[in-house]
DNA sequence: GGACTAGGCTGACCCGGGTCAAGGTCTGAT
DNA sequence: ATCAGACCTTGACCCGGGTCAGCCTAGTCC
């Protein structure tokens, strides 16, 4: 199976989390029955989004974490003060959406569908009263937490004195990590985002991004139709993102 | 008060948290009465660190979070299959170590302190038992973890796409509000870390950090003896940032 | 107090990648 | 099928900041 072959999960109205094919991926794994029962309730599928559709919109009022059942989108900042919009993080089936606003009134950050994008909406406020009898909620939430704060680590070693070439390799070799881990196939996958976006996030311009892809391709490395990307030496991009 | 004069915390073997000079902006505000018994309790308070000293150590077992007592430390990730280290982030007094290591066996990074340093130590196992019981416990871990994300987000921001000039503002603004969040001075504080770690945090090479330092220095916007420093115009340096 | 060392400053050089410009391609709507 | 607009590619030019080198300063240890 690949990205674009993912239906938009299983879940119908009435059915249970338990029975998602997300469900190993997801913030819902390893939760009690009974908690699991508690997200059935107050979980919300809201209709799709559209390319272009904001889930989020920084500055609003925070009221809900999400889930993403099925296609992709961008986080995008924009700092107070500033016109300049920079694209923060991409999320993909399986993830969880909003963690940067709990304990905010407002949200820090816009999130943007990149292609048709089916979500699952948890009102924080019900989410909350669920956690605090529910220890393994709380936990569950701990670590997603965690493992994006790693992320966010990881991503800032990859901007910080990297060339253009490695930083590229390593958020192609992050992504293609990603579908693995979801059960898409490693070595191809259709990129959601445009090179304007990988640029924005790896603080390139988007001119140095297709160029660099394009050379990536000459060497052998890619194969590259657009979006849909074929990756044909993950030990090549591997050594480019090492070399000091 | 300014940051150098700080004392190591008031909080002697016996006493309590909500006794100690930081409880304000530490881990333990708004815990319940015994939640905070119950963090006394377990709560570890090791010998101080001296200058160069490892907290934490990049792939050693997780066990603890830390709380910053006095001092100050930096985070360090050595990227797998790397020798060039990265410096991701600084931890001053009230702020909490260790969160990204939670849910993972291995610390990913290393802490390392800056100066002398004291710390409190929380066991993740009992800490973890506790917040079994006491939602309001784990409640104030996601809000700190959710603060330490939208910090990593704005850093992200901070890194792309920005001149070397806009970095240093941004940076030394940042700064600045921590230090006024401790009840320091917002003006004037001491820099622990050196050239290098600023660049490798920034994304600059030394050589740059200390050129565009003493450019702010001739334009009248900091007064900076070696690791001194004084902010003479907020103002200019917002200004700085927030040109596109 | 003197010497050793880590850390900081400054200048010269140069290259990676930003910017501007022009043309090509893909996609969805009519 | 056609068209418009968004997206992508490629070339030319140039500047910000990396690198290398040399010197200076401050803190530390005898």
């Amino acid at each position: 199976m690949t990205a674009t072959e993912q239906d938009p999960g299983t879940r119908l109205p009435g059915a249970h989390c338990d029975a998602c094919s997300l469900h190993g991926v997801c913030l819902t794994q390893n939760l009690s029955e009974d908690t699991l029962e508690g997200l059935d309730a107050l979980l919300d599928q809201p209709s799709p989004l559209k390319r272009g559709e904001s889930l989020i919109t920084q500055g609003n009022a925070f009221t809900s974490l999400y889930l993403v059942r099925s296609g992709s989108l961008k986080q995008v900042v924009r700092p107070l003060g500033q016109e300049l919009e920079h694209v923060v993080g991409f999320y993909l089936p399986g993830e969880t959406v909003g963690l940067e606003g709990i304990g905010e009134s407002r949200c820090p950050a816009s999130v943007v569908a990149m292609e048709t994008t089916f979500v699952c909406a948890l009102p924080y406020a019900r989410l909350r009263e669920l956690y605090y009898n529910n220890p393994s909620l709380s936990e569950s939430l701990l670590h997603r937490m965690s493992r994006e704060l790693r992320g966010e680590k990881r991503q800032l070693c990859l901007l910080s004195g990297r060339t253009a070439e490695q930083r590229l390799a390593g958020f192609l070799l992050g992504l293609s990590e990603r579908f693995q881990q979801r059960g898409c196939s490693r070595y191809q996958f259709r990129l959601a985002m445009s090179r304007g976006d990988i640029g924005s996030h790896l603080g390139l311009a988007l001119e140095t991004v297709s160029r660099v892809l394009g050379r990536f391709q000459r060497q052998g490395l890619i194969q590259l139709a657009t979006r849909e990307m074929t990756i044909l030496s993950l030990e090549g991009l591997q050594a480019i993102v090492e070399e000091s």
